[in-house]
DNA sequence: TTCGAATTGGC
DNA sequence: CCAATTCGA
């Protein structure tokens, strides 16, 4: 008779420390699996072989196997669908329970939902767990027991709420001892998944010495100042508690309301989940978009003419990275001064960002064109010279990106600001009093 | 029901 | 000051 085994589905939670499905899976005392399944409904839509997020994973993954060896186990690594992979996992093993950690995401729900069906009828158990936020789905509610749709609201008792209970780490490490005992697996090429490794730098995950300066030099691109932690809340290899409990450790309230965004975004997918093709306020899938393909180039290839624009662009293309207040200039920009559908820089986006999050991505886009969470702020149209002048005074962000204005030759912007700006306005009045 | 408040602005 | 709606208690 074959041993009874649990199998903890990893997916983006890469990591082997405080992580609420291994824990619970260890503590039965049943030996635990883990498992990865490089997901083809998800990697045939990337269009770019060397997409640094499947080497991201590729890497993690291979230092989860490291760890692994070291406690005579291994991670089971498969390359297909999860509706192929099971059965064949069903056949292999005798698998008493499964447990992975909750997904926010419409594929995702879709995904879990379908697993927990077809393990049902195979008489499997699947649990699942909150482990990538802090507080999920209806934790943080209005009186009336509805999600809250405005940050500052939800925040608040966000902030209230959080306690040490809620960021204790899962002492995973206790429970070491029951891991499956094999033989290392074999672990994949990246090329049989059909990719290549990327040229890109990856994030380092140490943050700590970031968070004092933090608030007040966020703003300035060419400080750097940031902690370029998203990546690895991205794909778990930083656990959120942690994260938190450092945020809380050092003061840094700014940057904890950063993790509070995150939260409040994924819960806003979770409740919302028509907000990835569709305007969080109705009445702004009215607007009658340019979307002219020369004007979205020339944004892409930082091509715009106004220099903080290009150089974040540029920045993005070369390290898979942008600052969030350039972040917010560019998606300003595209969506107000070129008219351009806030779902074209989204996409983009999706492409190009390392630390690329479906739920924070569309919330910023959304919020950049005006459409999404916010009271009525359409009017609020940033001004890109004024931006850079205020946050990049001695263009040194501007010049590491874009170099070519460093000559001072006059370039022609693709538009005009003031002409863009009342453009805007008045296809915005349109598109509200249809 | 009423009323203060609403991430990161600009002219 | 703009311009002005909707949220939330």
């Amino acid at each position: 008779m074959r041993t009874e085994i649990n199998i903890c589905w990893l997916r983006r939670d890469l990591r082997l420390q405080d992580h609420a499905a291994l824990y619970h899976a260890l503590k039965t005392g049943k030996p635990v699996l883990l498992l990865f399944i490089f997901d083809r409904n998800i990697l045939d839509d990337l269009n770019d072989s060397s997409d640094a997020r499947v080497s991201f994973i590729f890497n993690s993954l291979k230092a989860l196997e490291k760890e692994l060896q070291q406690k005579g186990s291994s991670i089971l690594i498969r390359y297909g669908t999860p509706e192929q992979v099971w059965p064949e996992l069903l056949k292999a093993y005798q698998i008493k329970s499964v447990y992975t950690n909750h997904d926010y995401e419409p594929y995702g729900i879709e995904r879990d939902q379908a697993l927990a069906e077809y393990l049902g009828s195979e008489s499997v158990s699947l649990l699942t767990y909150k482990d990538q936020v802090i507080f999920e789905k209806n934790e943080i509610v209005k009186t009336d027991g509805k999600p809250y749709t405005v940050f500052t609201p939800y925040f608040r008792q966000w902030r209230m709420k959080l306690n040490d209970f809620y960021l204790k780490s899962y002492p995973v490490e206790k429970y070491y001892g029951n891991f499956y005992q094999t033989s290392p697996f074999t672990f994949p090429d990246l090329a049989e998944l059909g990719f290549k490794a990327s040229a890109l730098h990856f994030p380092a995950a140490d943050f700590e010495d970031k968070l004092a300066a933090y608030e007040e030099r966020r703003d300035f691109p060419a400080d750097d100042a940031t902690t370029h932690l998203g990546i690895h809340l991205r794909f778990g290899t930083v656990s959120i508690r942690a994260a938190a409990a450092k945020a809380l450790e050092h003061g840094a309230e700014k940057w904890l309301s950063e993790l509070a965004w995150r939260d409040f975004y994924m819960m806003i997918l979770f409740h919302f989940p028509h907000i990835t093709t569709k305007s969080f306020k109705p009445a702004y899938d009215n607007i009658r978009w340019l979307n002219k393909e020369d004007d979205f180039e020339a944004w892409k290839n930082g091509k715009t003419g106004y220099p903080i624009v290009d150089a974040g662009m540029n920045q993005l293309n070369q390290t898979g990275y942008m600052h969030n207040r350039v972040r917010m200039i560019a998606g300003s920009f595209l969506t107000k001064h070129l008219l351009i559908d806030w779902r074209w820089g989204e996409a983009y986006f999706a492409e190009k960002l390392l630390d690329y999050e479906l739920a924070s991505n569309v919330g910023g886009w959304q919020w950049a064109c005006g459409c999404g969470n916010d009271a009525a702020p359409y009017f609020r149209v940033f001004n890109p010279e004024l931006q850079a002048r205020k946050f990049d005074p001695e263009n040194k962000y501007i010049y590491q990106w874009a170099p070519e204005y460093k000559e001072g030759k006059p370039v022609q912007p693709i538009v005009e600001h003031a002409f863009a700006r009342e453009r805007i306005l008045k296809v915005f009045k349109e598109a509200l009093r249809e």
